[in-house]
DNA sequence: GCGCAATGGTTGACACGTCAACTATTGCTG
DNA sequence: CAGCAATAGTTGACGTGTCAACCATTGCGC
């Protein structure tokens, strides 16, 4: 249990370093490489919100920060006006791009110390938790 | 990776629903079992971060809120008149006392679905990321 | 077509977590 | 013993998570 809390407490610090020389934080991130998944259709602001962990009034305010810092555009969907779509723009694009390199390296060293087969066990333990606490 | 934060995440939630029911927070609940462990002889403001894994200013603000709420006590050190010694009283004894046994039954449900062995490797395999990720 | 519940988001309020800057003490060093 | 670095803690500012309350738009049922 504390085990679990004090390990994941590191490692999202340290995927945080390496994300914060570009001036973003690890869910900022998170939301672009989202959208960049999206591409050209891009997204409703809830959609991206299930696909993270995270409640909407959080994500909205995510989203306003990366519209303020012009990484992201955001439209009222016109089909549903209910909806607001959201888009990750070039100068996005290209800040992720900056990342990608450092962000594999980071994985690749996070987890180094584990076997293939060390891996593909904690994923299956993880998953049965997850698939227990329900 | 994913997996180990949307799991803690889970977890995490888990556990906050069973203490907010005695209006606290986990992070709360957390100060509150170092401090009765820490006895009559109260622990330094530090100390306690250190066994939690925060920076000194959230601790500072988290017990500040422990204190209003009555289940804290401060006092600066005599001895060395940096420090600020905090225990836990005795309304805060007793509130503890009311969750032990929710969150011992939490704790069984929460890892139920993994054997003995299963636990073990899964600590194993954590504390193999941790002293990887140095 | 009207009424109303459901859906999609936003705002307000509060608890954290973290960084940087600052104060108060200690205690070492010359 | 004066001076200064190290230690203990606090404050300010900002990003994030979560709850509750709220607004706008849809779309279903009658």
């Amino acid at each position: 249990m504390l085990g679990l809390i004090r390990t994941t407490d590191l490692i999202r610090r340290t995927f945080g370093r390496v994300v914060e020389g570009q001036g973003i934080t690890l869910q900022q991130y998170n939301v672009l490489r989202i959208l960049r998944g999206a591409g050209d259709a891009g997204l409703p602001t809830l959609e991206i919100g299930s696909r993270m962990i995270e409640e909407s009034p959080g994500i909205t305010r995510l989203i306003d920060r990366l519209e303020a810092k012009g990484w992201v555009r955001r439209e009222r969907c016109p089909h549903d006006r209910r909806q607001v779509l959201c888009w990750i723009n070039p100068a996005g694009l290209a800040m992720l791009d900056a990342l990608d390199e450092p962000m594999a390296e980071a994985d690749d060293r996070a987890l180094s110390m584990l076997s293939a087969d060390d891996k593909s066990h904690l994923i299956r333990l993880l998953d049965a938790i997850r698939a227990g606490s329900r």
